[in-house]
RNA sequence: GGCCCCGUCGUCUAGCCUGGUCCAGGACACCACCCUUUCACGGUGGUGACAUGGGUUCGAAUCCCAUCGGGGUCACCA
């Protein structure tokens, strides 16, 4: 089985038996929520699957001890069923949504389980043993510092460093002085010997790519806390789990010819069905996925957004270290979110003022720091897990939308010659395939975005925006809607058709809403808009204010028509006729400012109905008694 | 630095494989006008790109080469 210096390439062809099914996965590492990035490749992942009439699977990869937690699997896997991909086999989560049965998605049907690397550590520790009993691999005796010290001197010395195989190894050869050392318990890592062959990984998307033979150094496949490296774990469990096509980042593309060395070498044990050689996957590498200013998008992002505000908060002496962290401590430094054991404690530190001034420093990055004071201070952070896009009130079939159209294209053209862009995720289960996938690296347009997101908004028929703007209120602004439904309980009913064609997101709904959200005495009155709406031309506009409150108070069906009805009666009256009609605005303008402060509200109908007629005389009384 | 990938409007892209229908089409953003009781929505129009240089060809965004530029990766992270 070592004697494999004459396959130059591996064949995408051979995926041998036509009856497998075909097999996709996302393999994420439950280090936090679901990178946007990552939501990508799992939606290419499933769509590939569905339109293959294969399995789409996932796979938990928690072999990082330090960084990995049950909370982020879970968080992971509900961002998931949040934007609508569900996975065939994997990790079983329960879904209750109220009004509707518990629903599960993943399961084992295909028994190829458990899906927790960390439930598998010895089927990794059997083929690492094979290996080595092989000759493809030994264990390895030096400390992770002297390597490092090693390969600082290689660097200064501009020269590439590689691991320098120990002299008594010998490819082919069982090395027992090794193992038993290992056997006995001194501390080891285990190498995969790689052999000096050329690699051709045949990619459906990019093509062959060559790596020259010696590129690949002896790297390791067993850690020293007896877990398997990244790479190792994916080779066996893609090849136990019967996993037939891998798609995933361009940034693996250049691990992949240690993957298919290892595959060369591995052969399925008897209790896998063995003997029988490892497949080589086909493999897909997909572009990257970047900021608008070609960064990488990480939670770093939300950092770097933090520090920004808090440094301009100490720049302009709003706040010294000292009151920063006492306002933080005070707001609650520890919610709970989807903590790693490694941030947690960091966050557990509640923000000494030695914490935060090592945050503001820029020599830690912890994102629950930048969040708690994100929250604390109603700082907008960049998006940039799923879980983000929720709270900020995106809808997953537009995030569906989006994510489809980065990296991926259907290359069709509507009747009117447009190019099709907006489709759902059917659309994509029967459309998608790895042919369109580009090759060049894509930034993230959080515009366009915005943009789809606004549109599916626009497209929603009023019920069904006012239900679904009803449960993010409720998940995310249990507060505001409280408030709007105690000043009427029709109050999302009787706003969804002015505010839908004026939000976003869910979060904007709120921004037009702010007006009936605040006490009738609680707002201030924007004095440029006063003095336009109001004092203006010797006060016409108190006057007009005092006649429109008269009207008001006599108005029997306090409904927004019959409100519009009246105010355009008053302008009509008053004489603002022009060729076209009546024109409301010097009637509107002083009442809009009366009743909200400022020049901006919903339609004035709606806006005057939702208040109700007590709240909106009061509030016309204070603002004829402050002018 | 070694190895590898990529290069069409500001951004996402169509076109490239199978050269001519492309002085390059769409979408987002931007600008202007229209609509309008504010703010939005909507409508119409506009600005705006084949990285550069060589080839091949009657003809190149499309094929070839070079240069330049961008990115990825070289861990006991995944």
């Amino acid at each position: 089985m070592t004697d494999t210096t004459d396959r130059t390439s591996v064949s995408a062809g051979e995926v041998s038996n036509p009856s497998q099914p075909l097999v996709t996965r996302f393999a994420p590492s439950p280090t936090g929520h679901l990178h946007i990035g990552g939501a990508r490749t799992a939606l290419f992942c499933w769509a590939f699957a569905r339109r293959s009439g294969g399995r789409f699977m996932i796979r938990i990869e928690d072999t990082d001890q330090a960084r990995s937690s049950e909370e982020s699997a879970r968080g992971i896997l509900e961002d998931l069923a949040w934007l609508g991909i569900e996975w065939d086999d994997g990790p079983v989560l329960e879904l209750k949504r109220p009004g509707s049965e518990a629903r599960r998605i993943g399961g084992d049907a295909r028994g190829v389980g458990p899906f927790f690397q960390a439930q598998r550590v010895p089927i990794y520790d059997a083929y690492a043993e094979s290996l080595v009993r092989a000759g493809r691999a030994y264990p390895a005796f030096e400390s992770s510092e002297d390597l490092e010290t090693q390969r600082k001197a290689a660097i200064a010395a501009k020269q590439t460093y590689r691991y320098e195989r120990p002299a008594d190894v010998t490819p082919g050869v069982f090395n027992e002085a090794r193992w038993s050392r290992a056997c006995s318990g001194e501390k080891h890592v285990i190498r995969f010997l790689s052999l000096h062959e050329p690699i051709v990984v045949q990619d459906e998307i990019l093509g062959d790519v060559r790596i020259a033979p010696g590129e690949l150094d002896d790297f390791v496949i067993r850690k020293a806390d007896g877990f398997p490296t990244y790479h190792f774990a994916v080779v066996i469990d893609d090849e136990l789990m019967g996993v037939t096509h891998v798609l995933r980042a361009q940034e693996h593309l250049a691990n992949t010819p240690r993957h298919v060395a290892m595959q060369r070498a591995l052969v399925r044990l008897p209790e896998h069905g063995g003997p029988r050689p490892f497949q080589t996957p086909r493999y897909g590498h997909m572009p990257l996925i970047f900021n608008m200013d070609s960064t990488k998008m990480s939670k770093r992002d939300k950092a770097k957004a933090a520090r920004a505000a808090v440094k301009q908060m100490l720049s302009s002496k709003q706040h010294s270290l000292q009151s920063l962290g006492d306002a933080l401590r005070a707001f609650g430094g520890s919610r709970s979110g989807m903590a790693t054991p490694e941030s947690a404690a960091a966050t557990a530190a509640n923000f000494a003022a030695q914490q935060l001034a090592a945050f503001v420093a820029g020599d830690v990055d912890y994102v629950e720091v930048a969040e708690t004071i994100a929250a604390c201070f109603a700082i907008k952070l960049p998006e940039v897990n799923v879980y983000d896009f929720r709270r900020s009130g995106y809808l997953p079939e537009a995030i569906i939308n989006f994510l489809g159209l980065l990296g991926w294209n259907p290359g069709m053209k509507l009747a009117d010659g447009k190019d099709l862009e907006k489709f759902d995720q059917d659309f994509l289960a029967t459309h998608f395939g790895l042919e369109r996938i580009g090759r060049t690296s894509a930034k993230f347009d959080r515009n366009k975005l915005l943009s789809f997101n606004a549109d599916a908004i626009a497209a929603m028929p009023a019920p069904a925006f006012v239900d679904r703007w009803r449960s993010w209120l409720s998940e995310f602004e249990p507060a505001a809607l409280a408030k709007l439904q105690a000043r009427n309980p029709d109050a999302l009913a009787l706003m969804a058709p002015s505010i839908k064609p004026r939000a976003k997101t869910f979060s904007e709904t709120l921004k037009p809403l702010a007006f009936a959200l605040m006490g009738d005495a609680e707002y201030a009155f924007d004095p440029a808009a006063v003095s336009k709406a109001l004092t203006a031309d010797g006060g016409a506009g108190i006057s007009i204010l005092r006649s429109a409150r008269e009207a008001l108070a006599a108005c029997e069906d306090w409904t927004p028509s019959t409100l519009h009805s009246l105010i355009e009666n008053l302008a009509r009256d008053r004489g603002f006729v022009g060729d076209k009609g009546v024109n409301v605005g010097p009637v509107a303008q002083p009442i809009r400012v009366a009743i909200a402060g400022v020049a901006v509200t919903p339609p004035l109908g709606e806006s005057l109905a939702l208040l109700g007629k007590a709240s909106t005389l009061a509030r016309i009384d204070r603002c004829l008694a402050s002018v």
